[in-house]
Formats: C-alpha cells, sequence, structure tokens
DNA sequence: GACAACTTCAAACACGCGTTTAAAACTCTC
DNA sequence: GAGAGTTTTAAACGCGTGTTTGAAGTTGTC
C-alpha cells in the first residue's frame, strides 16, 4: 500500500538535511510559525498555513502527522533560534554582576520583543503561559528553566550568600515580570498610549530602565524602607456600613 | 410573529431586577463567567455554557442575542464584581503615599488572584491582554485606564515633580507589571516550582515584596547606579569566528 | 524508459460549532 | 379558564474545522 501517512520517522532523529525534498516542509514551518504567532495554536488552521506556505491542504498531515506535532516543531524551532540570536550572557566572573544582569535583560527582552524575528517567539511564549497547550511542558524544560537558572546565578553574584532562596527567587520573579510585561500587554499599552509604542526601537530604553530599576531596588534591601508595617488582621474584607 | 428572537433590549437600561424570570439570565452569567475563565472566549463553547447553567442551548441567543454579547456582559460584570470586591485606596493627601501604594498593591493582586473571585476576572483580564477580542477596549476605558491614572497620581506623590511624565510611566509599568506576572504566568509557575505555589494564599507575601521592592527602586533613582554605561554601537548582533 | 518510492492533489469525511426555527410549555391578567 | 405574552425546548441548518483518501504527478535508480 503506497499510502505514506505518517511522517517520515527518520528524519526526526538524522539532522542531516537532504536538502530537495524539504522544502515544502520549510515552507510550512515558515508559514506555522507566522500563523501560530499571530493567532494561537487553536485559533490557527491547518489550510491558512498551508495557504500561506503555497502547498496543499494535505501536507501537514503528510510531513508531521498532525498539526499539534507541527506546533511543538515550530515552537522550539523558533526558541531555539531566539536563543541563538540573542543568547543570555555566559557566566564570566570577571564581568561585572551588574553588567551581566544588564545584559540579561537587554537578551531576554530582544527574544521577545526583537523585530528581526518578528517577535514570533515572544508572541508564542506569551500565548504559551496564559492559555498553555501540551507543548508547554518541553518549553518549560528546554528554555524557561535553563533561563531562570541563569537569573538566580546572576542574582546570587549580586547579593551574596546571605539572602534566602525564596527572597532570591521572588527578585527574579519582579525583574522577569517587568520584561515579560512588554510583551503580555503589548495590546494594552497599544490602546492606553497610543502615541508612544513599546516595542522594539525602544528596547535599548527599556533596557536601561528596567536594570536600573532593578539595580536600586536590590542596593536598599532591607533598610526600613516601610516605617510601619501596617498589618491589619485580615485586610481581605472590609466593613460595610 | 410571536419570536423574541433578540435579548429584550430595555433591560440593559432599567437596573431594576425583576426577579422571577432572571433566574436562567443569572445562570448563564455565572455560568460563562467559569467557561470563560477557564478556558477563554473563542475557546468556550455555548453548548459548555448552557449545559452548566441546566438552560438549552437556545438560552444564550434567546437572553442575550449572542455569544460575544454574553461575554461582554460577564467582562464587565466581573470587572464591576472584582472592584466593588476589591476597590483601588482612595486618593486621600493624609495618607502618606507609600501606604497607598502598598494599598494599590494588595487591592491589584486580589483582584486578579483573590480566590473569592474564583480568579476569575484575573484570568479573563490576562486571556483579553494575550488574545485581545473586541470588548477590550470598553475594558480599558472602563477599568484599566482608570487603574492606571490612579498608579500614577501615587507615584507622583512619590517622586515629586522632577520627575518627567515618560519615566513615571515606566516605573508604573515596572510596578504593574511585577504584579501581574502572577496572574499571567500561572501555568510556568506551577511547572517552575511545583512545590511552592503563587496564588492567593501568598496574597500578602507578595504585596510585602512587591510593595518594597518597588519602594526601594524609587528611592535610589538617579544616583549613578550603573557606573559606566557601556553602550556598545549595535548591541544587536554579535560578531561570529 | 521502466519501476519503485516519494510527494502532491482535489475531494470528501466526520465532527463540533454558533445560530435559527417553530412548536410546546409556562405564566400571568382579565 | 381563555388567551396573550413570555420562556423553554428538541431539532435542524450552515459552516468551518482537522483529517483521510486514493489517484495523479514527480523524482531518482538501474
Amino acid at each position: 500500500m503506497p499510502t505514506p501517512r505518517q511522517a517520515n520517522p527518520s528524519r526526526v532523529e538524522t539532522p542531516i538535511e537532504t536538502g530537495s525534498h524539504d522544502v515544502t516542509r520549510r515552507a510550512l514551518l515558515d508559514a506555522a510559525a507566522d500563523v501560530f504567532a499571530e493567532v494561537g495554536f487553536r485559533q490557527a488552521t491547518i489550510r491558512d498555513i498551508c495557504r500561506r506556505a503555497r502547498a496543499n491542504v494535505a501536507a501537514v498531515n503528510y510531513h508531521f502527522g498532525d498539526k499539534e506535532t507541527l506546533y511543538g516543531e515550530v515552537l522550539s524551532e523558533q526558541s531555539r533560534l531566539a536563543m541563538a540570536l540573542h543568547p543570555s550572557p555566559p557566566h564570566d566572573p570577571k564581568v561585572p554582576a551588574e553588567e551581566r544582569l544588564e545584559e540579561f535583560v537587554r537578551s531576554f527582552l530582544q527574544r521577545v520583543l526583537s523585530a528581526e524575528l518578528s517577535a514570533r517567539h515572544g508572541r508564542m511564549m506569551a500565548r504559551e503561559m496564559v492559555d498553555p497547550t501540551r507543548a508547554l511542558d518541553r518549553l518549560v524544560s528546554e528554555s524557561i528553566r535553563p533561563n531562570s537558572q541563569q537569573l538566580a546565578a546572576i542574582l546570587r553574584d549580586l547579593v551574596g550568600t546571605g539572602v534566602p532562596e525564596a527572597s532570591l527567587r521572588l527578585t527574579a520573579m519582579s525583574i522577569v515580570g517587568q520584561i515579560l510585561f512588554y510583551c503580555h500587554c503589548q495590546p494594552v499599552l497599544k490602546r492606553l498610549f497610543p502615541d508612544t509604542p513599546f516595542d522594539s526601537g525602544q528596547l535599548e530604553m527599556l533596557t536601561q530602565h528596567i536594570t536600573r530599576f532593578s539595580l536600586a531596588a536590590l542596593r536598599g534591601p532591607q533598610t526600613a524602607t516601610t516605617p510601619s508595617r501596617r498589618r491589619q488582621p485580615s485586610p481581605r474584607r472590609r466593613s460595610r456600613k
């Protein structure tokens, strides 16, 4: 029976590119990256992807098996691409931790906002975080966790060994939160401040702001910032009437 | 012709609750809030909503006209509910700006994370930001913009009149970014730190951290944090070989 | 240039979706 | 309790989706 039915499994293992047949496969990957980034996995349609790739509707099933597998391959390819174009700074003890933090923030912002990548990686990551598919587990272990650990190492150099692990985590999240904000909230920012874009053009400015803001926060850590802690017994509900 | 076809338009204007007929309408709103928060507008199905509300499939069209109108009503109702349960602090010049900031952070976190609201509001907001529907415009003008301006007022009191508007904006985004992080990245956090949840139980701890972190950042503003600016001509691409 | 393997193609399938329909059921008023 | 107005109901419609099919086309090999 000459029906291939499933994607060629040998290709997954061997990284050698035969070069001739893969032209459709490549076109599909490129088109799919655009479509998935624009509308997300669920909203994307195979027909749209194939139309842009100038391929038949059945092409996705022939080359990848199904839509979900294609999505997974696109996601990890974009992830690797973003990391190759804008790698995190290497752990070099000679470089001051402050500079390594700045470079970490810059490369992170570049990966999620840069125009070169059409911000495809950032948009796919943002969607995956808010509305995860089954691909998120791989994304966490391949990209997110290593990055998280690298930031933790930089921060550890900055604050010394006295600060507990949980504290370090919170600081890391405060920094990552600032960065991802410009990735997650783009549609809101466009409406709130229509004439001042927060896109790849402002990348260096955002890098400087986030780095300085965070370093300043780290400088004055426990120096009695809040004079009265003002701990009400239960601030959750306020009294009516 | 006895076909009602459209939702009763008189009900939109008059806030009086007749009480008898609206039982189905209420059940639909409640079920829809759950479903929309869980899976989002596009992924949600009318059949699922009606099943949970123990109503017929046609009920949504009869009471609300269509799915999008129902979504809009759910969104603004949840928004009003969250704001009523956890209002932002009023602008009181007698209260120090530091305390007002802390209360702003706390109420914001409560609105997007609190268990009372089943975090429905937060999840719907998060989805709307990353993958907007036509309801986002109303959401921005009714909820997001007023909140943004309130934070701006608090920060203005904190930093004085010397700081330019653009700088203030960046600071505001750094704070909001820290808060929304715990709302947007919940699925990732669950995977990164499976045994330390960042949910409504940690609310007070997160409030303290974000407030102190941000206040410390504001304390040491322009005091030469980064000694060398290290401005490379074009840091986007690094030299190969 | 025949043959096999690979790739593309138009068409169709099965399913789930939002929405509509027209009749039935219900709820009041008089 | 008849009848008008309102609400609910089961069934269907039309459409778009991911996927499958079997034949046609293409490519490389001997």
